[in-house]
DNA sequence: TATTGTTATACTCTATAACTATA
DNA sequence: TATAGTTATAGAGTATAACAATA
């Protein structure tokens, strides 16, 4: 179901001709893209709502937590999790009206907060990233191991490229 | 969990320790999915509301009319873009408020609806869709056409994984 | 003046469940 | 009884913009 006459071939093939197939493959990985994300998403949004009652941004906000012991500014948060300001900062109230994280004062600048994990929220990130995986590896169950490298390398490349500031061009 | 006799190298980790390493390459190749599908849908979306004042799932709904010509029912729409039947009820009411699809009645069953594209809908679809082209070819600038490919088969097999049934769990 | 974070607001998208009308 | 679609609701998630405090 797939036209394999993709590689050398084209040269059989005119510019105009090439850039519409090209054009066609582009989209098509993108649908694919986006529903493999989507459909793993949502396992991962189902799990973490019946199992722990929490939502994915609030994950996210304590996974990156969990990688900076010593906390993150709420600016941190909102470039790392791609999120506006406002939002932030009402994750964080939630999360620290259940006790899993704090807010600690920065020395020397005042107007900021460096947001940390308590105790209680690292053992209960601990649970959830364990569940966590167990999902994750089972999506990708079906790839061998070195499957799953080329996937991430090709997908470098994608984000790397996606994240050069878009110039003239 | 999965096919064992995999790779040669592999034989020099025990298997515990494999289980680690695969783990925690699947749960990086996660992050770096969901990191390029929101870098890229962010674009979409953004481009889609600026450029045309609509939405995502109202240009998906009206991408998979225009691969149905003849038109779809709400049930089959429900069930390609992953929604619920009551959101395709309302992305579909607005739709139909702007003129750009109709609801035509389906001889032998009248519970159903057999949505379609208007002439008007089919116009505006074919000007966002060389927008939205354009890009999704951008975004995948960086790959080349062997990449695409091989970028497209391998989350193939991710998604029809993703897509068994999940069995004994 | 610029920056950090907060507040207030509005909107889209979503799932759930009760409902109508057909089959 | 089962199915197609609708309605109503509640909540997640987001961006925007006005605002306060501090740099």
């Amino acid at each position: 179901m797939n036209g394999s006459d993709s590689h050398a071939m084209d040269d059989t093939l005119d510019l105009e001709a090439r850039a519409h197939s090209e054009h066609h493959e582009a989209l098509r990985l993108w649908l694919r893209l986006l529903t493999c994300t989507q459909l793993i998403e949502k396992q991962v949004r189902t799990g973490l709502r019946e199992q722990f009652d929490t939502t994915l941004p609030r994950f996210d906000l304590m996974a990156q937590l969990e990688r900076h012991p010593e906390g993150l500014k709420m600016k941190e948060l909102s470039h790392r999790l791609m999120v506006t300001g406002g939002n932030i900062t009402g994750i964080t109230d939630q999360l620290v009206a259940e006790g899993l994280v704090e807010r600690l004062e920065v020395e020397g600048d005042r107007r900021a907060w460096r947001v940390r994990l308590t105790p209680r929220g690292h053992a209960m990130f601990a649970l959830m990233a364990q569940r966590h995986e167990a999902w994750i590896v089972q999506a990708f169950d079906g790839l061998q191991a070195r499957e799953v490298d080329q996937l991430h390398r090709l997908l470098g490349k994608v984000k790397r490229h996606q994240q050069r500031p878009a110039a003239g061009d």
